[in-house]
DNA sequence: TAATTCTACGAAAACGTTTTCGGTGTTTTG
DNA sequence: CAAAACACCGAAAACGTTTTCGTAGAATTA
């Protein structure tokens, strides 16, 4: 129950003064080698670490960052915090985390919070209702306040930050074209609402496609799921609707629910229908069949995120009021859900 | 760009002390009507909020409480984590979290960081090699320090702390006597080595169902998977080898993976062997088939975790040296992977 | 009117650091 | 030998709060 050592009881045990005992510390040649030593001992002996709050507040930086996302237990999100993790560690910062819970109000007060002094910066992706919303008034007090804001796959255009996100609109291209070399010609697409940026720019990417190629576009074989608690039924009719060949899924949730509900038709993955997921998580690797999908890099984004915002924080402040979007390149990772 | 307001700016604006205005925020009644009112008047209306450091610093708590984990791509621990930001925000309280990435080093590094002022307590579970070294150093040096420790799942037995678990044993117990009562009678385990006490107790549990029932124990009918990356082929191998109709996995992954190699050698699950896993998690879920498994609880566990600590934070302080170890029912959920 | 109680506010300490400045006493320099 | 340089250390401010205590003047009481 020894309490905790302060520099101040370092002092007092060893009759010098505390500025003493913190230049000693900090190995000053003020301090003869004599009392330095002394003191390095004493310290060492009962493993004095200086208190980070303390530090903290003389130093006006908490060498903390904040994360706001909607969920941790989505695999995407997952993968992010845990890149944003490693570099963060890296370089000396530890990570405060709070969910959303797809909650706009959840998402205001915990930004709040946060920005009172307990974090340097921020890294985050929106919630649901947020960008149903478009309100953002909480991320314009925080940028007002001088304090950097790093966003990732749910980003807000119009805020003027740092963004890492994937082509949204260029891989749903690339898979849907994909499909169509596979033979495929009626091809379905299992999205989110439009409100939801990464669902509209899919679905985008999935129309230009498909026009580029000269096929025409039917909006009945667009599914826009809202809720993503019980889309097994939607999923299901839907497929019943159209006799679809190719499918592509925004996420690998939806990509299997699909698959599951297919063959519980009769129908073949892939050789009766093909499918094609965003999202490159557990569920693709170990569903029947495995599924080929677009690997989102939540890792790297994360990386890149933290990367972007510790370089921020630590450059003389304000100076570079130049904010950049990072593209990060998406793959395709074939399996057995495709031919 | 306005920088963030302060007591001592307001009272510099307003002609007054910052005593008067930290009072006047208070709503003390030292102060007069008119004073107060025109200074809750002018906070609100630049927005301004107590900073959190100064706050810690003053109260010496900080309101935050530290997970460690050992990673966060997996779902259990990502439940978990849901569950203490739950309550944690439920009561005023952040969630900071590291990861160890099952790393004693790095387990030891952010308990220390954390440590130092950072937080109020922790909640954590413990990396695999420091459950193999069995070095609990850290730990000790933590709670020495009247830091309050709630461990979770992965935890040491010789840690003066609160706990919560399952209970692994009766779990693994229920989940083979279950197998049995279908009429299974050579029954494998794929379990990890014996110094993840959550494998050493579940094929405790494995080896006393069969024991109680009078048959025989086979070495050879229990696999200990060391290296979870590339565990396919020594689970293909594991199959191979013995010729079981009822197979218990310790984790979904290894449950799923034994599926598929089943499957892939020509076996029906459940038909010709049926399979029982522990996490009840996405993969249980959307797997073909879909796993029966033993719900591992994680909201529910990070939740209580998280009660627990702060009830011990909040409590005035020491006097209840006693510690507590919760034990969380676990429930079999029966999907398709069992007839 | 003198003594007392209120009212309304400010000064200062405290939390644990770091850092600037100033001040001893000793040693070197001219 | 006086002046300058140096070695070594402590006081104090600063970061932003809260809270205890002190106190001036006004109002009340005796």
């Amino acid at each position: 129950m020894a309490q905790k050592l302060t520099l101040k009881k370092i002092a007092q045990e060893l009759k010098v003064s505390i500025s003493t005992v913190s230049k000693a510390l900090r190995d000053s040649h003020e301090i003869s080698v004599e009392t330095r030593t002394k003191i390095q001992e004493y310290a060492k002996q009962y493993n004095f670490k200086p208190n980070n709050i303390a530090l903290s507040l003389k130093n006006q930086k908490t060498k903390k960052i904040g994360v706001i996302i909607p969920e941790i237990v989505h695999h995407f999100f997952a993968t992010v915090i845990s890149g944003v993790e490693r570099v963060a560690n890296e370089k000396g910062y530890q990570v405060i985390i709070c969910l959303s819970g797809e909650s706009f109000d959840k998402e205001v007060v915990n930004m709040d919070m946060l920005a009172n002094g307990s974090i340097d910066g921020f890294v985050m992706s929106l919630s649901k209702e947020t960008m149903e919303r478009q309100d953002f008034h909480h991320l314009r007090e925080v940028t007002n306040q001088g304090m950097p804001i790093v966003m990732f796959d749910r980003v807000a255009d119009d805020i003027a930050c740092d963004k890492i996100i994937i082509d949204d609109v260029e891989a749903a291209n690339k898979a849907t074209d994909f499909l169509l070399r596979k033979n495929r010609r009626k091809l379905g697409l299992i999205s989110t609402p439009d409100y939801v940026n990464v669902g509209r720019l899919r679905t985008q990417g999935f129309k230009e496609a498909l026009m580029k190629r000269g096929y025409e576009i039917d909006e009945k074989a667009i599914l826009k799921v809202e809720d993503i608690e019980n889309c097994g039924d939607m999923i299901k009719e839907f497929l019943m609707a159209g006799n679809y060949d190719g499918l592509l899924a925004v996420n690998e949730l939806f990509a299997v629910t699909a698959s599951k509900a297919l063959q519980g038709m009769g129908k073949k993955v892939p050789d009766d229908v093909a499918i094609v997921a965003f999202t490159d998580g557990m569920l693709s690797k170990y569903a029947s069949p495995t599924l080929t999908t677009i690997g989102q890099q939540g890792e790297e984004m994360g990386g890149l995120a933290a990367a972007k915002l510790i370089q921020k924080l630590e450059s003389d402040h304000q100076e570079d009021e130049t904010y950049e979007t990072v593209i990060v390149k998406t793959s395709l990772i074939e399996r057995e859900s495709t031919p």
